[in-house]
RNA sequence: GCCCCCAUCGUCUAGCGGUUAGGACACGGCCCUUUCAAGGCUGAAACACGGGUUCGAUUCCCGUUGGGGGUACCA
């Protein structure tokens, strides 16, 4: 057992320890998320503890701002921590540390071939198709032998016999030949430690029961388990998650949605909607769709979790997120769209967001994202006189002008403005005029909100008001609005 | 090259030796209807291929093919 074990604050080790380990060289997209999620969701479900880990050994490649992003995207999609994150460097004296030990045990030794050599040595395997790995040249040299001038790396004396095996979570038990595994670099050269070394011994120190990752790591593990045998700790469970691939089945890129999670906040997609979606790719129950975050709690475990890879398929994420759209209060929409109303160049004042909140059983029954939704709001927003769009425009013919001049009389008469009385004047209207309800409709649509689209006509005329009404009407018959700006 | 993993409708998945192979998204039709949504009904749509094992394979085993991952002094 290793004598240092300051992250294991006497929690028996029959309870679940995982931990979520992203490197903070870019934004936490998709796939981490999941991960994140997986492993929260684990740990919710089994009582345990969930921990981040930020593995910033890579000093190069880690920001400050990598890290604020994936905090952000975490806590946007409601993924607290039981404890404050890791920092993987701060760490690196320890991991010098282990190495050392192991060194002192013979279990590691110092190996001097330098990144040229190294190269040209994989160079050559590659030429003559020989596995590439490193050959062992100093696994048994004499120190006395080492070369001037050459800070060596420290490589982990492996064994060369008999087989490594993963009893995995989710991929079974795999099993390699250790003649397949060559001797890994512990430390750098300049004393750093490396990715494969500090996850070992974090996950040790942290006293973490169960490694819930992407399965780019399965083939990394059996070098990580002969680590864990080399310093004698016992291995944790793993569970190796396949990836997320993009829509065309090749890896997750940049060009087709390993976005940000906080880039998917900004299509206007709801964080339940993405934890939702997350929570179905790879993982079922039965035919449970929508499931809520308490039932996932209840019923997530890692043996229901699949062993293929699956496809990012933005239109199934919309779709729930027009579900739970519909679902939120709409005080909390109205809010949440603020920054959405922004960006569609429109303003919401006292009068406007009154009639956004009287108006969003309407407009959020019919919107699949935010995005949407903020554009359908123009319909309250804008300012008279409405431009007309060219599908409004054409609704609005000389005859039907005429027609809805005629009904301001009415409408203006009218004793209560609700939308059964409004209905009832407009279907009269029709009737007298000798055409179809829609005849009449349509171009009363045009003319209120500008569109050949909307929400139901009555529920749009209630929250406008009679004032606002008649003056649109009054706008169309009078032949006082603009073309809209062809949007699509 | 070598090693490891994976494979059910277009996509996400249920299935865990005997099912009319189920659901969801997307797609088509119908209904509802003042438009668009939502909703209801409905249609088309899958076990990659070849061998075994078995009375019987989508399900178990082995190949093939196709994907993916690893093979760094990146994580």
């Amino acid at each position: 057992m290793p004598d240092h074990a300051s992250f294991n604050h006497g929690f028996s080790i029959m309870s679940v320890v995982v931990r979520f380990a992203p490197s903070p060289t870019g934004y936490l997209h998709i796939g981490g998320a999941r991960t994140a999620l997986f492993n929260w969701l684990y740990a919710r479900h089994t009582g345990g503890r969930y921990v981040l880990r930020i593995e910033d050994t890579d000093r190069q490649r880690s920001t400050e701002a990598a890290v604020q992003a994936i905090l952000d995207g975490l806590s946007w999609l409601g993924l607290d921590a039981d404890a404050p994150p890791v920092f993987q460097f701060a760490r690196a004296e320890r991991h010098r540390e282990v190495a050392e030990q192991l060194l002192a045990k013979g279990l590691a030794y110092r190996c001097y071939e330098t990144p040229a050599e190294a190269e040209a040595r994989r160079a050559a395997q590659q030429a003559q198709k020989l596995p590439v790995r490193y050959d062992g040249k100093w696994r048994d040299r004499d120190p006395s032998e080492a070369p001037e001038g050459v800070s060596p790396v420290i490589r982990l004396r492996a064994p060369t016999e008999g087989e490594t095996v993963i009893d995995d979570l989710v991929q079974g038990r795999v099993t390699v030949r250790n003649d397949q595994l060559d001797d890994m670099i512990l430390l750098r050269s300049d004393g750093t430690p490396t990715y494969m070394h500090s996850v070992v011994v974090d996950d040790i120190d942290m006293g973490i029961t169960h490694v819930i990752r992407g399965d780019d790591h399965l083939t990394n593990t059996f070098r990580q388990a002969q680590l864990y045998q080399a310093i004698g700790a016992a291995l944790p469970r793993f569970a190796h998650i396949p990836l997320i691939h993009g829509p065309d089945g090749a890896k997750l890129s940049k060009r087709h949605g390993a976005l940000a999670v906080t880039e998917y906040r900004e299509m206007g997609l709801l964080p339940e909607a993405v934890r939702n979606y997350l929570l179905r790719l790879g993982w079922g129950h039965g035919d449970e769709e929508i499931i809520s975050i308490d039932d996932a709690i209840a019923w997530f475990d890692i043996k229901d979790v699949g062993r293929g890879p699956s496809r990012l398929d933005m239109g199934k994420l919309e779709n729930l997120n027009a579900h739970y759209l519909r679902q939120r209060p709409n005080a909390e929409l109205l809010d949440l769209l603020d920054p959405f109303l922004a960006k569609a160049g429109l303003e919401a004042d006292a009068t406007g967001r009154a009639r956004l909140l009287a108006g969003m059983d309407g407009l959020k029954q019919r919107a699949r994202t935010l995005v949407d939704l903020a554009a359908a709001a123009a319909i309250y927003l804008r300012a008279r006189p409405l431009p007309l769009d060219a599908k409004a425009a054409g609704l609005l013919t000389d005859e039907a002008r005429d027609r809805l001049a005629s009904l301001a009389a009415p409408l203006a008469a009218l004793p209560s403005w609700d939308e059964a009385s409004l209905e009832a004047v407009c279907r009269e209207a029709a009737e007298a005029a000798g055409i179809g309800f829609g005849k009449l409709a349509q171009p009363l649509r045009a003319a209120v909100t500008g569109s050949n689209v909307s929400p139901g006509l009555f529920e749009v005329m209630r929250v406008l008001g009679r004032e606002e009404t008649l003056a649109r009407l009054a706008d169309v018959t009078a032949g006082r609005n603009p073309a809209a700006l062809a949007t699509n």
